[in-house]
DNA sequence: TTGAAAGCGCTAACAC
DNA sequence: GTGTTAGCGCTTTCAA
């Protein structure tokens, strides 16, 4: 089997030096017209390329980018990091890249978390996906290779992050839900603590503001554990365990918690959306074929991977230490839990 | 910023030459304990591990794999290749490989069409996924580069694949519905040159041969253009055209075409499942949010990846060209469209 | 058992 | 404008 052309075949055969081909190929400084296209004619004749792994070496650069999320991201079900990661997929190509992908334990441990395109240099850059151990991050940033952030906020640092724009999400819902003329709109989340949930509370309260309606407190259920379905239940019992000056409308912080409300409604006959509208937030899968369909904010998962990488190589690129901040579009996607009847 | 170590730092630091490194390194030929344990130790300390690059260049090996689709394929909003992908995303992890995405267009143009992890060198074998121009097939072939086919199956030639078990999901449809009481079962499939739907449609023949049921010709029909839900939409109206001998149950070659019947059958009043049950192929999707759920067979997609990485890093390790051929799982997926009530 | 040296294929000073 | 040369970091004969 013959062996593929090296840039020595073609110097030998085009009768120039090595370093000519090379400037042929990288278009760098001034070849005269003659030797470029007979360089060029010989290497079309050859079909030759450069071997990746001798450029890098030479280069210092691979040519590649790392995406790094924990174990549990990758393999659950609802497929909000998978899509993320084909979204950079998708991307990557166009700048002719490649990615790298690793998941590591939620637990970080030096001698196993690290992913190994970092050791051996074989990755320009890294993406970071969704809530990491510190640690890693710190290595990462340690090592001097540019690093990005999607889904992932860490207070008091600088990183470039990459968002879904939450506030402006919430605040999507609440005027939806208002301009069905709802008044009493309530809210249940999880961890406030989260980065997420507290600005979708916060663009939960300030578009109440903006609409001049002072919420009561007991319409609003902000401390649950996390922010899985069963919370969503028990935010629901807390909220209608009162009586008096119930909400005939909620802005649950996810999709998620919004199922459990959901279940709590049927449980207890309160009729979505006649007797109470429900809006979540992130369009999981499950949220269209619950009955009735859920109504709630679209997050483009694929358009955060897209722009993680587009920012990751702007970093690469630039030697500057530029942060970004980005928050990527949300959308409201109208079904079927919250309609005008209601009101 | 500090260079990361390498070999020669090593060496230095231990006494020995780069080649003894290099040795216990890769746990080569035999070096004394004691200097070995020197080695360990100075390795330890400095954090050294080799640089893919340099190391790749050395051996002629990348330690990655290339996984190539056409853009449709990738970008298409039913999951199919996407889990194959992410399952061989899942598996190479454990062998310390890596893999690298391309996408491709439909119609090969040796201009363009051509992964450019193929021209640089840049993977050690390649799985292709899903139809692709014969011309990549080819054109891998004469690089001789491993390779692995997945959902993709060439007649005449010799090369490993992975297909889902057309031929036993058919079968386990088919029996499924005789052990309803069915007798009198249809077919409704796309293009029969389609080799996968060419074995579903011989495990429907061999599954009711086996119960003794000589099906009528008007229960079969396999002149459709191509898989898509109008055309099972059509079938059904062939099918139903003719009214005497009706079936009372059709095994439809994919979801999607079954989707098209039970469009039909709504149209014409016909009642899923008491006048007609109905069982797909393939678990999309869609096929647990229609009305009502479609009984279908699932495809264990993250599986096909997974035993394709398996594969193809087999017959990279082993210089001989062992052809393979994998079947993998599939599993009847007991929904909604197909009951005892009917029978 | 270990070391010296050549080579993997490419890039980048620097010289001419 | 183009060639010479010295690396990039590693592996692998071949000697000692």
């Amino acid at each position: 089997m013959s062996q593929r052309p090296t840039i020595k075949d073609v110097a030998k055969r085009a009768n120039v030096s090595l370093s000519t081909v090379s400037l042929v190929v990288n278009n760098k400084s001034y070849v005269s017209p003659k030797t470029r296209e007979r360089v060029e004619r010989v290497i079309n004749e050859l079909g030759y390329h450069p071997t990746s792994s001798a450029r890098g070496l030479a280069l210092r650069k691979s040519g590649n980018i790392g995406f790094i999320l924990t174990n549990d991201h990758f393999t659950q079900s609802e497929p909000f990091y998978t899509k993320i990661f084909l979204g950079a997929e998708f991307e990557i190509q166009k700048h002719n890249y490649y990615i790298l992908l690793a998941t590591i334990p939620k637990q970080f441990n030096a001698s196993n978390s690290i992913p190994r395109f970092l050791l051996e240099k074989n990755v320009d850059g890294v993406i970071v996906a969704g809530r990491v151990d510190y640690k890693m991050i710190e290595f990462i940033e340690t090592m001097g290779i540019p690093l990005v952030l999607i889904d992932y906020k860490i207070s008091n640092r600088q990183y470039s992050t990459i968002v879904m724009n939450n506030y402006k999400g919430a605040e999507q819902a609440v005027k939806h839900l208002i301009s069905h003329g709802h008044k009493k709109i309530g809210f249940i989340g999880g961890e406030l603590q989260h980065p997420s949930i507290k600005q979708r509370y916060i663009g939960y309260s300030e578009a109440l503001a903006g609409a001049g309606i002072q919420p009561e407190n007991n319409w609003i259920v902000k401390d649950l554990p996390d922010t899985r379905q069963m919370n969503g239940y028990d935010g629901a019992r807390k909220l209608f365990s009162k009586k008096e000056c119930r909400p005939t409308a909620i802005f649950v912080a996810n999709d998620a918690m919004a199922l459990g409300v959901m279940k709590y409604c049927k449980e207890n006959n309160i009729k979505i959306p006649d007797d109470l509208a429900v809006i979540g937030f992130d369009n999981i899968e499950a949220s269209y074929y619950v009955e009735p369909k859920l109504t709630t904010i679209d997050v483009n998962k694929e358009e955060m991977g897209i722009i993680g990488v587009q920012t990751l190589l702007n970093s690469i690129k630039e030697k500057t230490d530029i942060v970004r901040n980005i928050h990527t579009s949300v959308e409201l996607v109208i079904r079927e839990s919250c309609n005008s009847k209601g009101c």
